[in-house]
DNA sequence: GAAGACTACTAGAGCGCTCCAGTGAGAGCC
DNA sequence: GGCTCTCACTGGAGCGCTCTAGTAGTCTTC
């Protein structure tokens, strides 16, 4: 910086004025500082400006390494952090990288506030946490009074894809319920409720995160007669809709003839023309932006935060359901 | 600091010295400063530390958000990393944030060095970037002199895999093309190399990174009357072998019965029991390892680098590739 | 019992910025 | 012409650490 300043014929400080674009310098000093900052190639420590500056304006994200909606989510959190001015700290979850030691990193960069996707830490961390600096739990429903949460509606999506299924004359439809993954507990609520609504009878089968575990359910789902097998599944997730699908198609049943099929999510395989699968869709850019505007209020106090940190579901009707066949 | 230093009645310097866990310190006192800094709730500003040293020890590292080999290979990038005190600082790219934004990113964090993953960056902007600071392309073969290359050995593992197509029997055997993606040329030219050997006909269709370019083949492959279709198919990757398989078995062909499958990657998905996909494995921990090691070693001189960037591929044998059934 | 070698600790400059208080020069006004 | 205002710019103190040079104090060693 001191050797931009001194090429340009000017002060550091001025150099900082223009690199920091605030008024305060001629737009001719400005074209010059700028001029001899690329002839050097200076670009500025950010390190070190935030340093010197109060506030750091920085986010951290702790999400899942390979988590497809994670990533979506973290698309919809650069997108809003970078119109207000945020940089955004990314701190990994993997086998080998616990949510702690990722949560440890995002506080030792002196992030200003911090945002979990899909979090599997205890109530008792994400307090002592959120005691720290403001943080927002994406996804996951906690009942933890000093942090904000950001999530589909995902109950009244349930209900929306059991009421489309009734509709279309299903009557044993099963859950591949998520145990205690993040959203498996409303979405379980919100089936049971059109369950009951249209008196039918609920049925639940263990399901999971991957395609792995709708694989596994499809097993349980053959052992069944045909005359008693349920006609359609509503499954946790679009990965377990996915591997319960492929199974059932391996084996020989017609999808969505002779089992209609649903997940949740609309990850991207799920729009795939060849995949067409109905589903429940999360908007990950609105919820990105939704933690993002939470903490900005948090942060800035100013600025209303949204009314509600709750983003409505969208059915999306594709192949995979149709009328059971008789 | 101060603060600690204060209550531990000592100077910030030692505070420093307890904290960098460097000789310097007696027992006691280490405790006793260890001690103060719990009840204050100290943690030490890392962006503060970095600023002090000379050396910054983080390592950029700019992946594909959503990429799930991507992401295996950036916990094998944790890990190495980790190993050698190094910092991993990660910029991801999505369809809102470029690459060229992601390194530049990387660069004002002052990062040491950057691995890309996957990059498709064109080769000027690479070397440009290689001049500033000690650059490893993961996956992607460069002939840009100033720049490692860490990849897997895919020629040869393509070799393998049509050498173990053709011990069953194959002779049609098609490779789905990844056209100008990361690693699709080494391993047409290994596909091209080994029918070669055996005397066969080899014949590509478009293939590409995502099940659905898989899926869109599988139009053409049964296009072919039976006669003439092809019995084995060697996909670009595991997405696009599963896009395929699906389609097929979605019209009635049998895998592996009458047509053999075959990935490359072998990503967790390949591995699932009902999926039991035949695949050429990468090795992503040893790709992350190799990256982080080729950047010390250019960072530090010292340690001899790995004797070379090229991780061997592994064949995975499993249920989706079978003798022809002619 | 003085020189030398350790060990435990401290003072203070420095890392590359930001930002506040201030300087000087010119414009505008009566 | 003197006054205030604004604008462009500068000096220098910080931000929270690291790290070198140095100061005591204790332990050897002949």
């Amino acid at each position: 910086m001191e050797d931009v300043a001194a090429r340009a014929g000017v002060s550091r400080a001025l150099v900082s004025i223009v690199f920091r674009q605030v008024p305060g310098a001629s737009e001719s000093t400005r074209r010059h500082v700028l001029a001899a900052a690329a002839e050097l190639g200076y670009q500025p420590d950010r390190r070190a400006s935030r340093l010197g500056r109060s506030r750091t304006r920085m986010l951290g994200v702790v999400f899942g390494l390979g988590h497809d909606f994670h990533a979506e989510v973290v698309d919809g959190i650069y997108a809003a952090a970078g119109d207000h001015g945020y940089e955004v700290v990314l701190s990994g979850v993997s086998p080998r990288r616990t949510e702690s030691d990722a949560v440890r990193a995002v506080l030792a960069e002196r992030c200003e506030a911090v945002v979990l996707i899909g979090t599997q830490l205890a109530s008792r961390d994400i307090a002592e946490l959120a005691g720290r600096l403001p943080t927002v739990s994406v996804l996951r429903q906690l009942r933890v009074p000093s942090v904000d949460v950001v999530r589909t509606d995902e109950a009244a999506g349930l209900e929306e894809l059991v009421d489309h299924l009734h509709g279309l004359g299903h009557e044993r439809i099963v859950h591949l319920d998520g145990g205690n993954a993040p959203g498996a507990a409303p979405r379980r609520r919100g089936y049971l409720t059109a369950m009951n609504r249209w008196g039918l009878e609920p049925a639940s089968l263990v399901g999971g995160l991957t395609e792995e575990s709708g694989a596994k359910a499809a097993d349980q789902i053959l052992a069944h007669t045909a005359a008693h097998r349920p006609t359609a599944v509503a499954a946790f997730n679009d990965r377990c809709a996915l591997g319960l699908m492929h199974a059932l198609i391996r084996r020989g049943l017609h999808v969505p003839e002779e089992v209609s099929v649903a997940g949740f999510d609309d990850i991207a395989a799920a729009g795939y023309a060849h995949v067409g699968l109905t589903t429940v869709r999360q908007d990950p850019d609105r919820l990105g932006q939704l933690a993002v505007d939470r903490l900005r209020h948090r942060l800035e106090g100013g600025t209303a935060p949204s009314p509600t940190g709750v983003v409505p579901a969208t059915l999306m009707i594709r192949k995979t359901t149709a009328p059971p066949s008789a």
